[in-house]
RNA sequence: CGCGGAGUGGAGCAGCUCGGUAGCUCGUCGGGCUCAUAACCCGAAGGUCGUAGGUUCAAAUCCUGCCUCCGCAACCA
């Protein structure tokens, strides 16, 4: 039996899922479906990274144990899958034993065969600070701290030789054109990282512990690429007594990732797999990103989608539905509340959902729920051309949906949907049922669009799991040899006898402006209007903090002498008089003020923050500004004092 | 000269790899039908395909310059 093996990404444990989240697994969800019908022996992978500085941070935040933290979040993933029928087979915990073992083992053979080895980050180390800088971070060689003197150091650390499969790599990738898609995301990586040359990788840290050991070298945790990377092989049993799965799965046929992350699949991967010589994943596919409602989705902006207010309203069929029609796969995305209510009541009520009413009410209507079983020599005008088209689309939604055109294989779909409403007007039904003698053409018309619906229940199933069988309740599909996936490449499978059972519409029509005001209500946001510029502001509140806190903070007013701008960025560097010092800060703030403005202005500046270097200039503090809004719409004002008062004063 | 994406009728998008009547959905207007979820069917209006050049018999499509927008990176202490 042909294998399919798909993986989505493990998600990093750190951050809840969210709509893109659920677009990666839905659209490997759909090939995974779209492959069992095909007759593969399908295996489904998805899990979470839950290893990490950032996963022991999140743990620490929420003030619960690492293991707490990570077991919620599964469960958050985890659901999250459900509500959209996303049917993984293996959901994969990097914390799991089985994973870490397997993890340690390869570090070691690596290690042992020379192609991972023990070398040294060099950089400079300030005693005082105990801080470690790299040669960029030093101001005229000294801590950009203190200033004081710094000394040449070396760090410890575990290298994976990329470099020496570069070459390797490389000529892969231009032997199989199709081993990075789309395109562009191979050229990404031919010409960014490959022909540059890689170097080799870091692969383990001992600046964090939450990590899987490396066995040999306890100091040393293993870092994500060797950690987080291997878990594809690892789910099957790679390393692992029972390598069964692994050895009937592997290579993967095709790794689904969101395009952020095609590097480390493309190439770091591969490369690991060439060393401990293993066959390569047969294809790596960089989706797009959804933005929303023209913005990335951030929690500052309050337009981050939930996936599950989406499904409780509307089911996740339509989610589905929408994302996969409405987006060119591969390419960004923007989601918009009225596309999404657009679409459902466009292709879902009025295309799909009143074809089935209306087909069922005319088999009631006209014969009582039951069609005769009529003269099949019966053949109307239209029949020819529209059993054509319906015939046509299979092979067209096999050949798009191998692709990877989702879009365009549901397009088909609907193509032919459509024609089906037209087919129904061509014919007109319901003035045959005036003539007795024209009975038998009447019931040939409805059969067909009743086994037309039939053929449509089967192909949209990848896509929208539950409403195929809703849709053959109606028409009583019982058999299932009536729906393979095979079964839609035969017009006039249906016995002619077709018998119908009444049942709710299937998408019903949604009253826009109601719905986009109820979504945004549940969302939380006013994302979806096009009024609010101040209301999607950060409505996060800080922690409640004492006097003895704030005291912390050294507020001083400061006069600016001299300011120039940064070339090429939006820095403004400023020499601000703080009663008799003058300091250096540099404010990230050319988009709203010239240099010249800047001088002579009264500024509250922040006089005890730590010194950084911001592309190569020292700031020594921060000017205060208020500001709202993001983006183009950002308006920005400095603070400053009511009136005349030396600079140096204190502010509290 | 940091990297990349985008600019196509009112809106949202496809087409550009492999040049040859500019397509889809929504919206608008007119008509038809009445089985159906005020749905379905037909027709119409509406586009200098960002801009300036170039290649070509022919360019939305290839090449070059420019403009605008958006991400990322830099990084806004």
């Amino acid at each position: 039996m042909k294998t399919y093996y798909i993986t989505t990404p493990i998600y990093y444990s750190s951050g809840k899922p969210h709509i893109g989240t659920a677009y990666c697994s839905i659209a490997s969800d759909i090939m995974a479906r779209y492959k069992k019908e095909q007759g593969y022996d399908v295996k489904f992978l998805t899990g979470n990274d839950e290893f990490g500085q950032k996963n022991e941070q999140a743990a620490h935040d929420r003030g619960v144990t690492p293991q707490q933290h990570l077991d919620d979040m599964a469960n958050l993933f985890k659901s999250m899958a459900k509500a959209v029928d996303v049917d993984y087979d293996i959901f994969w915990r990097t914390t799991n034993p089985q994973h870490q073992a397997a993890v340690q083992k390869i570090f070691k053979i690596l290690y042992d065969q020379g192609d991972i080895y023990k070398g040294a980050y060099e950089g400079w180390y300030c005693t005082p600070c105990e801080t470690f800088f790299t040669e960029t971070q030093l101001l005229e060689s000294k801590c950009p701290d203190c200033k004081r003197e710094v000394q040449k150091m070396q760090e410890e650390a575990y290298f994976f030789r990329m470099s020496k499969y570069q070459d390797r790599l490389l000529a892969h990738i231009e032997a199989n054109p199709e081993f990075i898609l789309p395109e562009s995301r191979k050229n990404e990586m031919v010409n960014n990282f490959l022909k540059p040359g890689l170097e080799d990788l870091c692969v383990s840290r001992t600046s964090f512990k939450w990590g899987i050991p490396v066995d040999f070298d306890p100091n040393h945790v293993v870092y994500v690429w060797v950690d987080a990377l291997t878990n594809y092989a690892n789910a099957l049993g790679f390393m692992s007594e029972d390598n069964s799965e692994y050895k009937k799965f592997w290579p993967a046929d095709l790794h689904m990732v969101g395009k952020e992350i095609v590097r480390f699949h493309s190439l770091i991967w591969p490369a690991i797999l060439m060393a401990l010589n293993e066959p390569l994943p047969k294809q790596i596919f960089g989706h797009g990103w959804l933005t929303s409602e023209g913005k990335k989705m951030s929690k500052s902006f309050g337009n981050v989608i939930d996936p599950h207010i989406l499904v409780n309203n509307y089911g996740s069929d339509a989610l589905r539905y929408f994302l996969m029609r409405e987006f060119v796969f591969g390419q960004d995305g923007d989601f918009r509340n009225e596309a999404l209510l657009n679409r459902m009541n466009a292709d879902l009520a009025n295309d799909l959902g009143n074809l089935l009413s209306r087909t069922i009410g005319m088999i009631d209507k006209y014969f009582g729920g039951t069609l005769p079983v009529a003269d099949t020599a019966v053949k109307g005008e239209f029949d020819d051309i529209f059993e054509k088209m319906v015939m046509d689309m299979p092979s067209k939604v096999e050949n798009h949906l191998d692709k990877m055109n989702f879009s365009d294989a549901l397009n088909e779909i609907w193509n032919v949907i459509r024609r089906a409403n037209k087919y129904t007007d061509e014919n007109q039904p319901w003035v045959l049922c005036k003539d007795e003698s024209k009975k038998d053409e009447l019931a040939n018309v409805l059969y067909h669009l009743a086994e037309t619906l039939r053929i449509v229940s089967i192909q949209i199933y990848p896509v929208m799991p539950k409403t195929p069988a809703l849709i053959r309740k109606q028409l009583n599909i019982e058999d299932p040899t009536l729906y393979t996936w095979d079964s839609a490449k035969t017009f006039g499978l249906l016995s002619r006898g077709v018998k119908i059972t009444k049942e709710p519409v299937l998408f019903p029509r949604l009253d826009i402006p109601k719905e986009l005001e109820k979504l945004i209500s549940q969302q939380g946001t006013t994302a979806g209007a096009s009024s609010g510029e101040v209301s999607e502001e950060e409505s996060q509140q800080k922690p409640t903090i004492t006097i003895d806190e704030f005291d912390k903070l050294d507020l001083k007013l400061g006069e600016v002498l001299e300011c120039e701008i940064i070339e090429g960025t939006k820095l403004l560097k400023c020499q601000v008089r703080i009663g008799n010092e003058v300091r250096q800060i540099v404010t990230g703030i050319a988009k709203f003020y010239e240099p010249a403005q800047m001088v002579g202005k009264k500024v509250v500046a922040v006089t005890n923050l730590k010194p950084v270097k911001l592309r190569g200039a020292l700031s020594e503090g921060m000017i205060l500004s208020a500001s709202i809004g993001s983006g183009k719409k950002e308006v920005l004002k400095l603070v400053t004092v009511d009136g005349d008062i030396l600079d140096g004063a204190t502010i509290r």
